[in-house]
This record gives C-alpha cells, structure tokens and sequence, in this order.
DNA sequence: CTGTTAGCGCTTTCAA
DNA sequence: TTGAAAGCGCTAACAG
C-alpha cells in the first residue's frame, strides 16, 4: 500500500511548520537540535517519503539521467551502462535507462517521455535516428551526450564519445588481408547504424590501399546479434563459396559467423577467418576465440557520464568530442 | 537547450484557457474543431511540451513502472526486462530501470528513490535484502511484483512470479548422480541470493535421495559471474581434486568453471561434468556446450509485468504467485 | 532558529 | 464549447 504521508501532516504532527520540516529533510538551513530530532521521530512513525515529482516542480530538477541504448541486452550497452552508471551513482544521481529494441520508434519515444519528464540530462547510444529527428529531439534538453553517433549540424551543449570506426575497420580488414585472404566478407550490421557505416568505410579503405577490389554482394546487412549474423553468414557462404574471410559489425554477429560455418562444415580460421568488434566477454569464451577489435565499454559509459555532469554543471556552450581508438585483440578466429 | 514554454505560454499565445489547451493537449473533452487546429499550431510554431512532473504532481500518476534487478549485464536479466518492457510499453508505460550491481544498499536506494518518484509499480527481480528491509520498501508501492524472492510475511498487494529452483536444483543434481559421479560440488553464487539457496536445497535433496553424502565442504559461493565461477572452480578443484561433477548456480558460473578445468588439464565431461542455469544464450555457444536448466526468461518478465498491470489496474487485494518451472537441457557438458 | 507568502505547471471541479 | 478557481506537495525568498 503506497503513503499518502505529505510533508504537511509532518509539520502538524510535529507542531511546526512546513518550511522547518524542509529544511530537516534536505539537510539544509539551521535547525535547533531538539527540533530536528522530534521532526525525524514523526517522520519515522508516520512513514513519510518525500514527493520526488513535487520537489522536481518545484526546484526545476530532478536528479536523474536518462540513458537510451539500442538494445540493453548486447553486452556492449550493458557494460557501457554500467561504467556510466557508476559515474551517475557516485554523483547521487539516479539513471533511467530505456532499451529501444534498435527501433527508431521507440527511441523516438523514449527520448519525449524523458523531455517530458525534464531529466537533467541526457545519454543516447548508437541512435539510430535521422539527423533532423535527433536534432530536434535533442533541442528539448538542458545538456545531452551522444555516444557513438556523430552529427552533422552544429548543435548546442550536446557532448560526444565517439569510438573510431573506420580506423577499427581499416585495422580488422588489413589483418584479414595480412593473412593472405582476398575475398574478405563484410557482414554490416543494420542499415541504420552509423558506426556500422563507419566501420564500412574503414572496411573500404584497406581495400582501396592494398588494392584489392570492393565487390557490393560481399557486403551484407544484418541484425545485430548472434541470429543476425548467423542467417546472413550461412547465406552469403552458400551464394558465395570463395569468401576467405568474415570482418563482422560486432562480436555477436561473429559469434553468429561462426556457428554458421561450423554448421556448414567450413573450418574458422582454416578456410575462412572471422573477425568481430567491440571484445565482448563471449569473444574470447567461444571457440575458436574470436579475433576483434576492443572498445573500452566501461570508459566510455564513463567518460559520457563525466561529460555530461560537466555540461549539466556550469559552461553551457562547450560542445566537447571525446574519441576512443579500438585496438586489435589477436585470438583464434584469425590469427 | 531546453525548453521553458509552458501551458500558460500556449494558452496566451493562440487567446485561449488553458483547460483549453490542456484538453487539446490530453484529447480529452470536447473542443472545436478551429481552436483545437489553432492551438496545435501554437504548440507546434513554441516547442512546446507537457511537463510530466506537473501532470504527475496533478494527477497522481506517473505512467513509469520501475524495474529492478541485481545485474543488467547479466543476460538473464537483459531478458527478463525485454520481456517485461515489451508488455509495459505496449500498455504505453514508461520503464524505468535500475541495475543494483548485487548491491543490498544500491538497491535500496533505487528502490527509495523510486519510491519518492512515485512510479505507478515496481517489479523487483531476486531481491538481495533481508526480509524486514524488503517488506518495509514494498510498503511504499500502491503495487509491486516480486520476481525469484519468496515473502514469509504476509504483504498485501505484492505479486510473485517465481521459478521453481528447488525443483531445477534437484533434477540437474540428479543428472550429474546418474551419469555415475559421486561427488558433486556446488557453485552456490552469492550469500545474498534466495534463488541459490534453493538451488541449494534442490541439491541437497537430490543427494539425499541416492543416499549420497553431504559434505559442505563441496559446497562454495561465488560471485554471480565468470570471473566467479573461474576463481571458485579454480579454489574448488585444487583443494578437492576428487570432484567428479559441479552443479552451477547459474550459467555465467559454469563458464568460469569450464574455463577452469581447461585451464587446470581437467577434462569437461570426461573428468568433471558440469550443468548450469537458466540456459542463457552462451549456454549453447561455449565450448563443451552447457547442459543446464532452463528458464523462459522473457515469459517470466511478461508474466511479472501483466501481474502489475493487472494490480494497478484494480483489485488491490489479491496476492497472486506464478510458477516457471524449469526443465533440464542436456548438452556437452554433462550428456 | 522558525514561519509566511508565493509559486513550480498541470488537472480537477464547477460554472458560464 | 470554454473558462475561473483551487490545489497536487514541495521549495525559494523573505521576514520575524
């Protein structure tokens, strides 16, 4: 049964008035001891919880982060989501997160109910919006950070942690191609993922700079899981037999890769090489391991959390861009 | 930057009340078909949007649900809440999530802080507080749905959704005993976790049932991850090297002990079988393969969330329980 | 040290 | 079909 315990009743049970149970419960302003201690005893028996929304209404704060991810269930969000968490936590303030099952709808709407519910402030993952949406959206808050999502227009107070993509495309496929492999496979993840296109281009330049050539139906979008990856690896190996290696969105999509070809019959690293993005605790816990390039989840949750705490702090106007290089973990999957 | 249009600021601007307005803005009421068309203009052309906090002030309702849960990381989790949030969000609720990092004081604090926010329910998964604090934050919900923690206590108007662990622990014990191993460890998780209790309890029974000894020695907690069931297995097997077979307390553990023995040359199943929970997703990628125990984890999210909604929605009264049982998965590990 | 007076932005009566 | 008044539970800014 909830409370309807105001802080009202407090103060006439307690014989004072409103303002000295305030000050009690906020810790805030001078109160006599003995007054202090009867006010809490009241609080204690009546079992009165302050109104988080009337206080928001009142002081125009709330004291929560929203933080939107694509999909909490990749272990890239939730590990990002817990180094930001951990920021957030160590700062008193409380985290709304929302998963959007990588559907712009539903970031579309997560992102209004949290301008609606006047969070202080703002993180969005991987948004899989258009430019003009996720303006617009952005417009309604006081101080937000992209992560991993660049944007074109110039937009106030909205901070960014990227993670380099095309470097950490160009380094996956030249290690393919280092291997001897021509016909590398690039399985892209979902067309709205702008790291996605990101690592494409990474993928595309070390063709160009080895001089292999880019061939489209090589290249082929997925969802972004294991399931995703396993579908579209088991058709592009059955349409295409020569592909000699597999540079993959992320770990998932590898993970999915690779049950493929051992489905199939098709030895990783022996006749075709995989490799993922992101290094993922399952990268390295499947066999063979899988060879990917390691983002620093945790830091970057953390760093977006810091970023936007400053903005949320003071100087508005600073719109800093925070970026993480991806390195190579060399494993079994393409040695 | 955030926006500071009001209603009132609408109302002025298309010469209107604001119960004009608020009507248009709620779709509630009867309004004329210009001044409607008038004043969407006007929140159009301003930006305006409704603040959540002042209608939740207004009305007492906030749309949010609150989920909490130990570890969001924790693919069981991560799919608990999908589950969960699908059913909310197609009953347009907002979910507000919180992942307590096994922590009995974070997650009191989330669930204060939901308290004071005023969230519509609460769903809370394998609660790690003792019952007194337990009962006592419940009582701040108008409802609340508890998932894998039993109540001694009678509380009114707390649903349960809980999976039947003894009955899992039992039937992966027995497993393990008629492949013919007689010593059976047990990975037991975390102190704090009630579902390993009686996981443990199942263990316990089975043994008792073939007349195999107990010997608490066998018995280690851990922490409810890889890493833990790494360290413990490691501990386990180099002080007990008799160990024939290891019961897991969830999945995450029986891959760390997987990696142990391969570590430590002890050759899983040949020389110790092993048999997890919940049947997450890696259960079936890693290396031998993880027979365990499987839980419908998404049902159980939904089914929790349905319960809420349907306790909100009236009947305060009734205490319902639901029980998932789960069902042996045989793989590699333990054939 | 304590209390009073105004709101915060919205919705809920009730009236026009 | 529209509006005015009152209040949701709290805090800011002054008084005393």
């Amino acid at each position: 049964m909830a409370n309807h315990v105001t802080m009202a009743d407090v103060a006439r049970e307690a014989g004072v008035s409103l303002m000295t149970v305030s000050r009690v419960v906020n810790n805030k302003g001078e109160v006599s001891e003995a007054t202090r201690k009867r006010i809490l005893e009241v609080i204690e028996k009546l079992g009165y919880r302050p109104s988080g929304i009337a206080r928001s209404l009142a002081t125009s704060r709330t004291g929560i982060i929203g933080l939107i991810v694509p999909d909490i269930s990749n272990p890239f969000f939730a590990d990002l989501a817990k180094g930001m968490e951990y920021v957030a936590y160590s700062e008193s303030y409380n985290v709304f997160l929302c998963s959007t099952e990588e559907n712009p709808q539903r970031e579309l709407r997560a992102l209004q109910s949290m301008a609606e519910y006047r969070v202080d402030g703002v993180i969005l993952c991987s948004s899989r919006l258009d430019e003009k949406h996720l303006v617009d959206s952005l417009g309604f808050f006081y101080s937000a950070v992209l992560v991993n999502r660049g944007l074109e227009s110039e937009a106030p107070s909205v901070g960014m942690v990227m993670v380099d993509d095309v470097h950490g495309g160009r380094i996956a496929t030249h290690h393919l191609i280092d291997e001897g492999r021509k016909k590398v496979a690039f399985l892209a993840g979902p067309e709205t993922s702008h790291s996605g296109r990101r690592r494409f281009k990474g993928y595309k330049d070390a063709l160009n700079e080895t001089g292999l050539p880019y061939a489209s139906d090589l290249v082929v979008h997925c969802d972004s899981n294991v399931e995703g990856g396993y579908r579209a690896a088991k058709a592009l190996l059955s349409s295409h037999p020569e592909v000699e290696a597999i540079f993959c969105y992320n770990d998932l999509v590898a993970v999915g890769a690779l049950r493929a070809c051992s489905e199939i019959g098709v030895s990783v690293p022996d006749d075709v090489s995989i490799v993922g993005f992101d290094d993922i605790m399952l990268a390295g816990l499947v066999t063979p391991s899988l060879t990917t390039c390691r983002i620093q989840r945790e830091e970057v949750g953390k760093r977006a959390a810091e970023m936007l705490l400053e903005q949320m702090g003071g100087c508005s106007g600073k719109c800093e861009t925070a970026v993480f290089t991806p390195e190579l973990v060399v494993r079994n999957s393409a040695p």
